[in-house]
DNA sequence: CGCTTGACTTGGAGTTACTCCAAGCTGCTA
DNA sequence: TAGCAGCTTGGAGTAACTCCAAGTCAAGCG
Protein backbone atom coordinates (compact mmCIF):
# COMPACT_ATOMS: atom_id res chain seq x y z
CA UNK A 1 0.00 0.00 0.00
CA UNK A 2 1.16 3.58 -1.30
CA UNK A 3 0.75 6.80 1.02
CA UNK A 4 -2.15 7.72 -0.89
CA UNK A 5 -4.05 5.25 0.19
CA UNK A 6 -2.30 4.87 3.66
CA UNK A 7 -3.38 8.30 4.31
CA UNK A 8 -6.77 7.68 3.86
CA UNK A 9 -7.27 4.13 5.67
CA UNK A 10 -5.17 6.00 8.87
CA UNK A 11 -6.49 9.64 8.63
CA UNK A 12 -3.25 11.30 8.65
CA UNK A 13 -1.90 13.37 5.65
CA UNK A 14 0.69 12.08 3.47
CA UNK A 15 2.67 14.97 4.53
CA UNK A 16 2.00 14.35 8.03
CA UNK A 17 3.25 10.92 7.71
CA UNK A 18 6.47 11.56 6.17
CA UNK A 19 7.07 13.94 8.98
CA UNK A 20 6.04 11.15 11.31
CA UNK A 21 8.69 9.16 10.01
CA UNK A 22 11.45 11.83 10.10
CA UNK A 23 10.74 12.67 13.71
CA UNK A 24 11.01 8.53 14.30
CA UNK A 25 7.26 8.27 15.21
CA UNK A 26 6.76 6.21 12.98
CA UNK A 27 9.28 3.36 11.94
CA UNK A 28 11.39 3.86 8.93
CA UNK A 29 9.02 2.63 6.40
CA UNK A 30 10.01 -0.12 3.21
CA UNK A 31 10.71 1.32 -0.17
CA UNK A 32 9.81 -0.67 -3.45
CA UNK A 33 12.84 -0.08 -6.41
CA UNK A 34 11.92 3.24 -7.34
CA UNK A 35 12.03 4.16 -3.73
CA UNK A 36 8.42 4.54 -3.07
CA UNK A 37 6.51 4.17 0.55
CA UNK A 38 4.66 0.94 0.70
CA UNK A 39 3.02 0.53 4.13
CA UNK A 40 2.45 -2.92 5.77
CA UNK A 41 -0.39 -3.77 7.52
CA UNK A 42 1.64 -3.22 11.11
CA UNK A 43 2.58 0.03 9.73
CA UNK A 44 -1.61 0.74 8.91
CA UNK A 45 -2.36 -0.12 12.88
CA UNK A 46 0.76 1.40 13.98
CA UNK A 47 -0.45 4.91 12.26
CA UNK A 48 -3.96 4.18 13.28
CA UNK A 49 -3.14 4.60 16.99
CA UNK A 50 -0.91 7.54 16.34
CA UNK A 51 -3.78 9.23 14.76
CA UNK A 52 -6.17 8.45 17.62
CA UNK A 53 -3.89 9.89 20.02
CA UNK A 54 -2.55 13.32 18.31
CA UNK A 55 -6.60 13.90 17.27
CA UNK A 56 -6.99 13.81 20.95
CA UNK A 57 -4.41 16.01 21.92
CA UNK A 58 -1.13 13.93 22.96
CA UNK A 59 2.03 16.00 22.48
CA UNK A 60 4.30 14.42 19.99
CA UNK A 61 7.08 14.62 22.59
CA UNK A 62 4.45 11.79 24.33
CA UNK A 63 3.80 9.59 20.85
CA UNK A 64 7.74 9.86 20.68
CA UNK A 65 8.78 8.60 23.41
CA UNK A 66 5.80 5.72 23.59
CA UNK A 67 6.86 5.02 19.84
CA UNK A 68 10.55 4.66 21.25
CA UNK A 69 9.59 2.25 24.03
CA UNK A 70 7.65 0.13 21.79
CA UNK A 71 10.09 -0.19 19.25
CA UNK A 72 13.22 -1.07 21.85
CA UNK A 73 13.81 -4.68 22.94
CA UNK A 74 14.23 -4.10 26.72
CA UNK A 75 11.17 -4.43 28.85
CA UNK A 76 9.26 -0.58 28.95
CA UNK A 77 5.93 -1.70 29.90
CA UNK A 78 5.81 0.08 33.02
CA UNK A 79 6.76 3.16 31.50
CA UNK A 80 4.20 2.59 28.51
CA UNK A 81 1.27 2.32 30.99
CA UNK A 82 2.45 5.67 32.35
CA UNK A 83 2.08 7.43 29.36
CA UNK A 84 -1.30 6.20 28.11
CA UNK A 85 -2.65 7.10 31.92
CA UNK A 86 -1.71 10.27 31.60
CA UNK A 87 -3.07 10.54 28.17
CA UNK A 88 -6.36 8.99 29.77
CA UNK A 89 -6.51 11.67 32.57
CA UNK A 90 -5.83 14.55 29.50
CA UNK A 91 -9.01 12.98 28.25
CA UNK A 92 -10.92 13.48 31.22
CA UNK A 93 -10.07 16.99 31.33
CA UNK A 94 -10.27 17.78 27.55
CA UNK A 95 -14.03 16.26 28.60
CA UNK A 96 -15.31 18.38 31.00
CA UNK A 97 -14.05 21.59 28.92
CA UNK A 98 -16.29 19.72 26.56
CA UNK A 99 -19.34 19.58 28.30
CA UNK A 100 -18.39 23.43 29.56
CA UNK A 101 -18.26 24.48 26.30
CA UNK A 102 -21.62 22.99 25.15
CA UNK A 103 -23.53 23.99 28.43
CA UNK A 104 -22.33 27.73 27.59
CA UNK A 105 -23.13 27.37 23.99
CA UNK A 106 -26.89 26.20 24.79
CA UNK A 107 -27.22 29.12 27.06
CA UNK A 108 -25.91 31.52 24.35
CA UNK A 109 -28.05 29.87 21.73
CA UNK A 110 -30.98 30.19 23.58
CA UNK A 111 -30.52 33.67 24.41
CA UNK A 112 -30.26 34.19 20.90
CA UNK A 113 -33.42 32.54 19.68
CA UNK A 114 -35.50 33.95 22.30
CA UNK A 115 -34.59 37.76 23.01
CA UNK A 116 -31.56 38.41 20.76
CA UNK A 117 -28.57 40.18 22.25
CA UNK A 118 -25.92 39.63 25.00
CA UNK A 119 -22.89 38.14 23.64
CA UNK B 1 -7.88 44.37 38.25
CA UNK B 2 -4.56 44.29 36.22
CA UNK B 3 -3.27 41.65 33.67
CA UNK B 4 -2.50 38.53 36.39
CA UNK B 5 -5.07 38.24 38.16
CA UNK B 6 -7.41 38.77 34.94
CA UNK B 7 -5.17 35.92 33.28
CA UNK B 8 -6.02 33.78 36.73
CA UNK B 9 -9.71 34.43 36.43
CA UNK B 10 -10.21 33.82 32.79
CA UNK B 11 -7.72 31.24 32.04
CA UNK B 12 -6.04 33.01 29.85
CA UNK B 13 -2.06 33.67 29.95
CA UNK B 14 -0.84 37.20 29.78
CA UNK B 15 1.11 36.66 27.10
CA UNK B 16 -1.82 34.91 25.17
CA UNK B 17 -4.17 38.25 26.47
CA UNK B 18 -1.85 40.77 24.59
CA UNK B 19 -1.77 38.87 22.12
CA UNK B 20 -5.91 38.71 21.68
CA UNK B 21 -5.67 42.68 21.91
CA UNK B 22 -3.38 42.78 19.94
CA UNK B 23 -5.30 40.83 16.88
CA UNK B 24 -8.58 42.74 17.67
CA UNK B 25 -10.32 39.72 19.62
CA UNK B 26 -10.07 41.26 22.61
CA UNK B 27 -11.27 45.26 22.52
CA UNK B 28 -8.75 47.72 23.06
CA UNK B 29 -8.49 47.29 27.33
CA UNK B 30 -8.59 50.61 29.39
CA UNK B 31 -5.20 51.18 30.98
CA UNK B 32 -4.21 53.37 34.10
CA UNK B 33 -2.01 56.12 34.39
CA UNK B 34 1.21 54.17 34.09
CA UNK B 35 0.13 52.40 30.99
CA UNK B 36 -1.02 49.24 32.38
CA UNK B 37 -4.01 47.64 31.29
CA UNK B 38 -7.26 47.46 33.98
CA UNK B 39 -9.77 44.88 32.94
CA UNK B 40 -13.48 45.61 33.80
CA UNK B 41 -16.23 43.02 34.77
CA UNK B 42 -17.13 42.99 30.81
CA UNK B 43 -13.70 42.62 29.73
CA UNK B 44 -13.49 39.34 32.10
CA UNK B 45 -16.77 37.59 30.97
CA UNK B 46 -15.80 38.37 28.00
CA UNK B 47 -12.18 36.33 28.34
CA UNK B 48 -14.10 33.19 29.81
CA UNK B 49 -15.94 32.95 27.30
CA UNK B 50 -12.68 32.83 24.61
CA UNK B 51 -11.08 30.47 27.01
CA UNK B 52 -14.00 28.20 26.44
CA UNK B 53 -14.42 28.19 22.89
CA UNK B 54 -10.15 28.08 21.82
CA UNK B 55 -9.62 25.73 24.76
CA UNK B 56 -12.48 23.64 22.68
CA UNK B 57 -10.82 24.04 19.09
CA UNK B 58 -12.75 26.97 17.47
CA UNK B 59 -9.76 28.68 15.45
CA UNK B 60 -8.86 31.67 16.17
CA UNK B 61 -10.33 32.98 12.39
CA UNK B 62 -13.93 31.94 14.01
CA UNK B 63 -13.14 33.81 17.69
CA UNK B 64 -12.00 36.76 15.32
CA UNK B 65 -15.28 37.32 13.39
CA UNK B 66 -17.40 36.50 16.11
CA UNK B 67 -15.74 39.01 18.13
CA UNK B 68 -16.04 41.58 15.31
CA UNK B 69 -20.06 40.68 15.15
CA UNK B 70 -20.61 41.64 18.81
CA UNK B 71 -18.98 44.76 18.81
CA UNK B 72 -20.76 45.78 15.51
CA UNK B 73 -24.00 47.55 16.20
CA UNK B 74 -25.72 46.13 13.19
CA UNK B 75 -28.08 43.32 13.94
CA UNK B 76 -25.80 40.11 13.28
CA UNK B 77 -27.59 38.10 15.33
CA UNK B 78 -28.23 35.26 12.76
CA UNK B 79 -24.06 34.93 11.96
CA UNK B 80 -23.50 34.88 15.59
CA UNK B 81 -25.95 31.44 15.79
CA UNK B 82 -24.40 30.52 12.51
CA UNK B 83 -21.14 30.70 14.53
CA UNK B 84 -21.84 29.37 17.65
CA UNK B 85 -23.56 26.22 15.79
CA UNK B 86 -20.85 25.22 13.67
CA UNK B 87 -18.69 25.18 17.02
CA UNK B 88 -21.31 23.03 18.60
CA UNK B 89 -21.13 20.22 15.71
CA UNK B 90 -17.35 20.50 15.86
CA UNK B 91 -17.98 19.67 19.92
CA UNK B 92 -20.21 16.91 18.71
CA UNK B 93 -17.36 15.49 16.57
CA UNK B 94 -14.78 15.71 19.44
CA UNK B 95 -16.77 13.88 21.77
CA UNK B 96 -16.56 11.23 19.46
CA UNK B 97 -13.10 11.15 19.22
CA UNK B 98 -12.62 11.22 22.62
CA UNK B 99 -14.63 8.35 23.50
CA UNK B 100 -13.32 6.32 20.74
CA UNK B 101 -9.84 7.10 22.05
CA UNK B 102 -10.97 6.51 25.34
CA UNK B 103 -12.21 3.18 24.70
CA UNK B 104 -8.71 2.30 22.39
CA UNK B 105 -6.55 3.23 26.00
CA UNK B 106 -8.72 1.12 27.98
CA UNK B 107 -8.43 -1.97 25.83
CA UNK B 108 -4.66 -1.01 25.52
CA UNK B 109 -4.19 -1.24 28.99
CA UNK B 110 -6.38 -3.83 29.74
CA UNK B 111 -3.61 -6.12 27.62
CA UNK B 112 -0.68 -4.40 29.27
CA UNK B 113 -2.24 -5.48 32.35
CA UNK B 114 -2.67 -8.56 31.64
CA UNK B 115 -0.70 -9.78 29.10
CA UNK B 116 2.34 -7.45 28.73
CA UNK B 117 3.04 -6.82 25.38
CA UNK B 118 1.21 -5.05 22.02
CA UNK B 119 2.07 -2.00 20.82
C1' DC C 1 16.38 59.87 49.79
C1' DG C 2 18.11 56.07 47.24
C1' DC C 3 17.61 51.13 46.48
C1' DT C 4 15.38 46.91 45.67
C1' DT C 5 11.56 44.16 44.24
C1' DG C 6 7.87 42.79 41.50
C1' DA C 7 4.56 43.49 38.16
C1' DC C 8 4.06 45.52 34.18
C1' DT C 9 5.29 47.53 29.16
C1' DT C 10 6.93 46.78 24.09
C1' DG C 11 8.80 44.61 19.93
C1' DG C 12 10.55 40.72 18.21
C1' DA C 13 12.46 35.97 18.14
C1' DG C 14 11.42 31.03 19.01
C1' DT C 15 8.32 26.81 19.22
C1' DT C 16 5.07 23.09 17.94
C1' DA C 17 3.04 20.47 14.73
C1' DC C 18 2.09 20.55 10.84
C1' DT C 19 1.10 22.14 5.70
C1' DC C 20 2.36 23.71 1.33
C1' DC C 21 5.45 24.25 -2.57
C1' DA C 22 8.92 23.62 -6.39
C1' DA C 23 11.49 20.69 -9.04
C1' DG C 24 12.29 16.32 -10.46
C1' DC C 25 11.54 11.00 -11.03
C1' DT C 26 8.56 6.74 -12.19
C1' DG C 27 5.29 3.89 -14.28
C1' DC C 28 1.00 3.22 -16.63
C1' DT C 29 -2.32 4.43 -20.36
C1' DA C 30 -3.77 6.17 -25.16
C1' DT D 1 6.00 9.02 -27.15
C1' DA D 2 3.66 11.95 -24.70
C1' DG D 3 0.89 12.88 -20.96
C1' DC D 4 -0.55 12.38 -16.47
C1' DA D 5 -1.04 10.81 -11.68
C1' DG D 6 1.40 9.88 -7.90
C1' DC D 7 5.40 9.82 -5.73
C1' DT D 8 10.23 11.79 -4.06
C1' DT D 9 13.15 15.53 -1.54
C1' DG D 10 14.44 19.81 0.87
C1' DG D 11 12.88 23.81 2.39
C1' DA D 12 9.64 27.72 3.18
C1' DG D 13 5.25 29.14 5.34
C1' DT D 14 1.47 29.01 8.96
C1' DA D 15 -1.36 29.20 13.36
C1' DA D 16 -1.45 30.20 17.78
C1' DC D 17 0.89 30.95 20.98
C1' DT D 18 5.20 31.43 24.24
C1' DC D 19 9.34 33.33 25.68
C1' DC D 20 12.81 36.91 26.04
C1' DA D 21 15.38 41.40 26.48
C1' DA D 22 15.33 45.86 27.82
C1' DG D 23 13.05 49.24 29.94
C1' DT D 24 9.20 51.73 33.03
C1' DC D 25 6.65 52.42 37.28
C1' DA D 26 4.95 52.22 42.20
C1' DA D 27 5.49 50.49 46.77
C1' DG D 28 8.15 49.33 50.68
C1' DC D 29 12.42 49.42 53.47
C1' DG D 30 16.39 51.54 56.02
Amino acid sequence: MRIKQASEVSGLSPDTIRYYEKEGILPTIARDLSGQRTFSKDNLNWMELLQCLRQTGMPMKDMSRYAQLVHSDDNTTSERIDILKSHQARLEDKRKELENCEALLKYKLGIYETKGDLH
